[in-house]
DNA sequence: GTAGAAGTTGACGTAACGTCAAAGTCAACC
DNA sequence: GGTTGACTTTGACGTTACGTCAACTTCTAC
């Protein structure tokens, strides 16, 4: 079977203009483009573009989701990370009409906010999923990370939830702390609760993350801006949370 | 309470930035102003950001937010309808998700794809989310309808599916049907399960929106330019079909 | 042949900020 | 009082992902 463009704006809700922007940028090229200039789709372009807007769906660049769609991986195991990654942004909705139902207990109550209340009234918009989503995928599959020159800005992308991360961490190192220390590893945990929001790892994969930060040449290289003993210590602490904490 | 720039936006995750544009264009004045410049917001500035953002999420853009985010409006209500908002957001995430499990499924039993089965792959991706809850919202306070010029790209910014309608009705009135003939009334099917794809009207908040339809200067405006017949057409029609076919 | 739908390329415009620079303000410390 | 660093402002250019439009070609049905 073979799709044109109209027809495949038309079952997939998106513009022909979009799918020639896609084609342009190399993220979705059409199977094969007719003597008349035509673009024409097939079955392996439609799944391709399905994962595509499922990943815009959930709010990730061009950028990061050419990254994440590839040729020649497991193609239902990249089903099932999306399918878990869409029932994670389902629970975040979920958890958002809980914020806003308890604003509307305050409301209704007329209760003054204190600062600590105020607080709750955000509680779910934090949405860091293109870097963690383009994190789980690296691990996954890291061997086959990009190494286009944009991809060098993924450090700089972080959220504030990560810088406060590795300031800690530096200072348990400027404090002589080590990796097993209790202070230390309620880092760590601040650590795991923040991967947690949206996908939980076990022992093995948490190590593997670890693992990733240590070795990952671009990771490691940011790490050591910050201060050269950090990649090693991060290691450290959290396979031994790790170890400890997770099964 | 008074939060500054910076409390606020570490509470709510956005920037700076972000709350600066909002308070240039209007959407979210802070409280007041220090003699020093600075920008300070309190309880009230809160709720609206956290409806601004729920409405953000939602996919809403700045213009239809701020059509919905008004002072004096019954809080808990506007609370209750975002709440709402959110739950059918979440299903519709669920949706997705079931899309990619039946995916999965094709791709694993090596499935080929037919014109019907590939066009399964695309459900729960449509959102025309902003045009129907900014509908929503002025079915309920129509009678507070914003008048600034940029509203105005309202009706412009609508679906293919209304234009369809639009177009039905015309050569309706061009074959000098009325509106209670089976074929106009099949059009307002089209229209009634157009609109039960985000809410789904009673009888009487079915004729409220032909009203609103008829009767909002800027509606109405935008009915005359296709043809001046439409808008008393519409209602005529709506009001056939909601008496007839709703309770 | 004609008309209208469908499709292309090319190119400017848009929305919602992100980023950066320059400068002022504030608070803590010496 | 001076210094430093965090905080805040205004101003302005840049970015991303298309939307919109124009001009032209191709295809299909009558």
């Amino acid at each position: 079977m073979t799709w044109s463009t109209a027809q495949v704006a038309r079952m997939s809700k998106v513009t022909s203009r979009t799918l020639r922007h896609y084609d342009e940028i190399g993220l979705l090229p059409p199977s094969r483009v007719g003597a008349n200039g035509y673009r024409f789709y097939e079955q392996e372009q439609l799944l391709r573009l399905q994962q595509i807007l499922v990943l815009r769906e959930l709010g990730l660049g061009l950028d990061a989701i050419a990254e994440i769609v590839r040729d020649g991986r497991d193609q239902a195991a990249v089903l099932r990370m999306h399918h878990r990654w869409l029932l994670a942004e389902r629970d975040r909705f979920d958890r958002l009409a809980k914020t806003v139902s308890r604003t509307i207990t305050d409301v209704e109550g007329n209760r003054i906010m204190t600062k600590k209340s105020a607080e709750h009234w955000f509680e779910g918009f934090d949405q860091p999923t293109q870097q963690h989503l383009q994190q789980e995928a690296r691990e996954r599959w890291g061997e086959s990370v990009d190494t286009t020159p944009k991809s060098t800005d993924w450090w700089r992308t972080q959220g504030q939830g990560w810088v406060a991360i590795v300031d800690e961490l530096i200072a348990h190192l400027d404090a002589d702390r080590r990796a097993d220390d209790p202070a230390v590893q309620r880092t760590v945990e601040g650590h795991y609760q923040w991967i947690k929001g949206h996908w939980t790892p076990n022992r093995e994969s948490y190590i593997g993350l670890a693992d990733v930060y240590a070795d990952d040449p671009r990771f490691r290289a940011n790490f050591d801006k910050s201060d050269p003993r950090l990649a090693e210590f991060l290691r450290a602490a959290i396979t031994e949370y790790a170890n400890t904490k997770l099964s």
